[in-house]
DNA sequence: TATTGTTATACTCTATAACTATA
DNA sequence: TATAGTTATAGAGTATAACAATA
């Protein structure tokens, strides 16, 4: 049974993000285990130092990850001297996180000991687009987390029926 | 403590990857319930539409996924009617793999209600670019993953030093 | 009473090992 | 003997619920 090529498609981008992210990371976690890091630790340490002091709430709600997850992920981080926890000072239920020096130092580390893994899942393309990519992905990024970081995530709009 | 900028770092696409794959998985998640898939059902979907018949082995290092795992997930696609197995003629060991006009028709109507979700996540990105990232990302998918579903994917080089 | 962070725990996902059939 | 697919299962990851401190 031969395939239809049914009419154009209106292709996403998720199936494909999820396809290089899951490859990138499985290598990543190789590469890492030297410094002691996971993946989820430099996007957590990466967050960290685009946006500086935050509580463990806004981190959650930028990294889309349950606040009760965020607690071991910061201990592993806070045990390696990487980030910093403070009680904010104007309300003391708080924790104010901040990457440290160390912390910063470790993570320009690990990236630079990633190259090879973005080498290989980047093959297809050359040094201009891998640009492009990163400059697409960095803005994407912190675009909207910025936004996100600062209220509770609103509900997403229910799905339009279009399309 | 303030944070020392340290020297401009050599910045990895892979955790931003990893952020935004995440957000965009969780949206889908629950656009994709009617359909009665899951993100990674999209993600198989998608590469057995680009590769027409391929073997169990070939998809599951495709999708760098455990062969194991590959089974349960085409049972479901497959008690759907999206996804064919049948035995090869050349070697009855194998299973090849196909998406069906059912299953192609299913995962158009899938890409086209995660509009919301795509809109939602890539808010940053202006059209043109949403189309830059969607081509970039289709490049660095399928130029390796035809590579890579033909031999058992080799382990990746040693790490370099240098950087 | 509501919120931040935390712990304990149940649920889901992923990978390892053993089995069947083919080669 | 080795490989493709399958099953069973243990380990890792993620979310839900209850609690302590603070607002």
């Amino acid at each position: 049974m031969s395939v239809q090529p049914v009419e154009p498609a209106e292709h996403r981008a998720g199936p494909m993000l999820d396809h290089l992210a899951r490859r990138m990371r499985l290598r990543a976690e190789s590469v890492l285990t030297p410094f002691a890091l996971r993946p989820r630790h430099l996007v957590a340490l990466t967050v960290l130092r685009a946006e500086g002091g935050i509580s463990q709430q806004a981190l959650a709600s930028t990294l889309e990850m349950d606040a009760t997850n965020i607690v071991g992920l910061l201990n592993h981080l806070e045990a390696g001297g990487l980030i910093e926890r403070r009680r904010s000072a104007t309300d003391r239920r708080r924790h104010v996180v901040e990457i440290t020096d160390t912390g910063a130092k470790r993570l320009n580390e690990a990236e630079c000991a990633l190259k090879n893994a973005e080498d290989e899942v980047l093959a297809a393309l050359d040094p201009t687009e891998r640009e492009s990519l990163y400059e697409l992905l960095r803005r994407a990024t912190t675009g909207t987390a910025a936004t996100c970081s600062e209220m509770i995530c609103p509900e997403p709009p229910l799905a339009n029926e279009s399309c």
